[in-house]
Order: structure tokens, then sequence, then C-alpha cells
DNA sequence: ATTTTTGCAAATCATTTGCATATAT
DNA sequence: ATATATGCAAATGATTTGCAAAAAT
């Protein structure tokens, strides 16, 4: 998420109470880089020592995730997990090296979809794209573990 | 799968053992329209009495997977789903009123990957693509409803 | 013969739920 | 005040694992 500020006006738009737990659950998110699993969130709150139960931060991931503060992504690992986001729609490319996350726009996904709705007679009303790949730095980092491995 | 020659002669090739669960898996899943879950397939046999064990099922599933019989998706509802599909490089599209899934081509995907790929500086090596919508038969008893119902 | 697979039951893991209490409005 | 949200512990559900027996090479 970034920031917590989106956080404040999203709950009160939507009529949902801004209750210190909610908070807290939203720094822990702005603070990870990349992304990251209930269950990471759960030790978060655990080693800091914040009194937040585990139902409330699966409680809190469901609220961010329908009100598009976060959205859920399914690893090809087949583990759930969460990137903080902010924007109206949008992708992610993530990195199966570090797990950092990068968000792309749509980039001619649009006429993908409506050609696929085309061709298939489907009324497309949903999509979910997943890129994995390695950032930027992961592959310097890898060149140069080559150069010293070498 | 459609049907369950092709399990034969990829299990050979990858130097797996032909079982008699493991082909009988591959029929239930060729028996199948659209998409299922292993806990369908877990269903599935125990009430047509074949003596197959969950455990059976859920690594006969990951096996096809890493064999490229069977595709798994995770549908928006977070459910963990298998398709059936032969091909090499494929997406599906899914049908949320009846489950039913169509295959489509890469139409125009590799351009967006790459396209991702340039201006984010990743090394786009695997990319998932789900869509989701309502299939032609579906929209037809829908667009059918609508009318008895008005 | 030897190695892989199986079925079972138990173990594990993630996620959800019931409910009395605490908190935000 | 009152409706919503929380924490806990227990329940649920899905998937995995250990292991001795069975089947495939």
């Amino acid at each position: 998420m970034g920031s917590v500020e989106p956080l404040v006006e999203a709950l009160d738009v939507a009529g949902h109470r801004l209750t210190e737990p909610r908070r807290a659950v939203a720094e822990l998110i702005a603070q990870r880089q990349g992304h990251f699993t209930a269950a990471d969130l759960v030790a978060d709150a655990r080693s800091r020592r914040l009194g937040i139960g585990r139902a409330t931060i699966f409680r809190a991931l469901e609220l961010f995730t329908e009100l598009n503060l976060v959205e859920r992504l399914d690893l090809p690992s087949g583990d759930h997990a969460y990137v903080g986001c902010m924007r109206r729609h949008h992708h992610h490319v993530v990195c199966s090296s570090c797990g950092r996350t990068t968000e792309v726009e749509d980039h001619g996904m649009q006429t993908v979809v409506s050609e696929v709705g085309r061709q298939t007679g489907y009324r497309i009303d949903a999509h979910r794209v997943e890129l994995f790949g390695i950032c930027p730095s992961c592959q310097a980092r890898d060149a140069a573990g080559v150069q010293l491995s070498a």
C-alpha cells in the first residue's frame, strides 16, 4: 500500500470503522517489500508484540482486498500471497527470486481480452494476469555471482 | 485430457510407471466437463467405488500437472481447480456460471509479455492468464430466463 | 529382485467461525 | 447507546506425510 492514508479514506467511503488493529495491519503491509502471505503478517504481528489475533489479520486482508487496497496473487507454487496496491486496474510482475513486485499498466491486455471474447463467444468480465520472472536487480546479482564463481 | 492415450506416453517418456490408479484418475478427468477440484475427483472415485485413496489422487494430479496433462487454475473464489489439456502453451477462459472452460491461443499475449518485460526490465519467464466470463450457452440460457421472468 | 506406488490413518497447514468482550461511531 | 470489530480457541477443510503392503519394471 505504500502508505496508510488511502486506508482511512477507503474505509470511510465504504462505511467501515477505522480501528487500531486495521491500522496496524495496514502498517505491517506498508512496511513489506514485495509479496507476502497472511502467515507473514501473523508472524510480523507476533514478533512486534502487537496483540493482534490471527483472525483479525485474515479479516483485514479480506476487507482490504475487497476495497482494492491489496491484491491477492496465486503464486505458481500454489501459495496465496498479497501485494499492496492503490490504483485501479493493473497487473503485477513478480520476481521469482526476491519476491519483489512491479505494477504494470494494462498494455494491450484489453485488446487480447476482447479478441478472445470475440473468438470464443464468451462475455468476458474478469481477467487475472500474473507474470513471473527475474527483476533487474536479481539479474545483476546473478550475473555478478556467475563472475565470482567462475 | 479428452482421452487417456497421451497419459501412457507422457508417463513413459518421463520414466514414471503406468499404474492402474493413475489410469483410473486419468479416466475420471477425461469424463469431466470444465474444471474440477481434487475433492471432485475424490468424490467421483468414491462413488464409483474404485478403491483409490485420497492421497493417490493428489499425487496423480501433482504428477499430471508436472507433465502438462492437466493445468492448475486458481479461481477467483480462491479454490484450486484443474482442467485437462493436452497441448503446449495456451490459456483458458472459464465460465463463471457453468464452469466450462475453453482453450484459447496465445493471441497477442506474447506481445504483451515482451512489452512488459521491456518496460520493467524483468526477464519474464512465466505467465499465467485466466479469463473469466459467461460462455455462449449460459448467455443464451440467461437471456431466455429473462424473457420467462419478464 | 528392486524400485516405485499405493492406501490408510495421522499429521500439518491455512483459513474460518462462534461467541463474549471491547471499541468506534 | 448501538452496531461493528476483536481475540481467543475450537472447528473446518484441504493437502501432505510416514509407512508397511502391493504392483510395476
